[in-house]
DNA sequence: TTGCTCCTCACGTCACGTGAGGTGGC
DNA sequence: TTGCTCCTCACGTCACGTGAGGTGGC
């Protein structure tokens, strides 16, 4: 019930409001607008944001793909609210196929992703200890091969 | 020795020859040309090009970013190709210091988007996990309670 | 000469950043 | 009325994409 204004949303979601508008600008929030034209979040829109930004910061993807994604599985939860009167199994079926593929896919690219991000951890401890080591080397160096603590 | 041309440097990499072209412009790679104006690009070229490539890939960091990364590094490698004519132990001592103060930054940032990853891959498997019941139900809907095999 | 790759403009695009100038509810 | 937040243009920026039109070595 508590719906929020644009301010509150981008501070909350630590992004300006000028994202806000720009994501309404190519249809992935849709948040309502009050009579003045305040636009209004509600707690699904803010859902629905932390769900763009999640995609977009751990994943880098582009606009295009983070809308494929939230529309399919939106797709997926109308059709459950709809199963009642007659989506037919079929129909049913291919969805949730559809979706388990996407799923799939994306999930290989966050395995690709997590790759490149280890084999870049390695990188930066292995020079790290080659940092230090040289520390040790310029220490003994200055102070001469005995009494080092 | 063996020097290559643009073409086959992006080809390898996986970028297009603008991108190249647009590192160069923006002082990110620097390689030398030949009389007709043809880029050449040496070995050293192509891996500061996979260090950038990595930075982006697997960072999502601007060049700007990338640069002073790559910048504190050269400065780094620098210092100890001139290590015999007397750089001074205190600006030694400085520059690896600095040089391991960026490296644990990095780090961090690195464990966050860890963070961001796997907590991105737990929601992807819950959610399959879920359009796997609902093929299930569907299935034992569609075929009785019985005869399932 | 014909192909292929290279070159330099230079405008276009995506995802916003950043004012300018103005309106609306506590 | 004063502040604060909201609004809509609209131009700027970053990291390239994408032709246009032309040159150079096997």
């Amino acid at each position: 019930m508590s719906r929020l204004r644009i301010g509150e949303v981008a501070a909350q979601a630590g992004v300006t409001t000028r994202t806000l508008r720009y994501y309404q600008e190519v249809g992935l929030l849709s948040p309502e607008t009050t009579a003045g034209g305040t636009r209004m979040y509600t707690e699904n829109d803010v859902e629905r944001l932390r769900r763009i930004l999640e995609l977009r910061e751990a994943m880098g993807f582009d606009l295009d793909r983070i809308r494929l994604i939230l529309d399919t599985e939106d797709r997926l939860a109308q059709m459950r609210a709809e199963v009642q009167r007659g989506v037919s199994m079929k129909r049913r079926r291919e969805m949730v196929d559809e979706a388990l593929e996407l799923n799939a896919r994306v999930q290989e690219e966050v395995q690709v992703r997590r790759g490149l991000l280890d084999g870049y951890l390695a990188e930066l401890k292995a020079k790290a200890h080659r940092y230090r080591e040289i520390l040790a080397e310029t220490d003994s160096a200055a102070k001469g091969a005995r009494r080092t603590r």
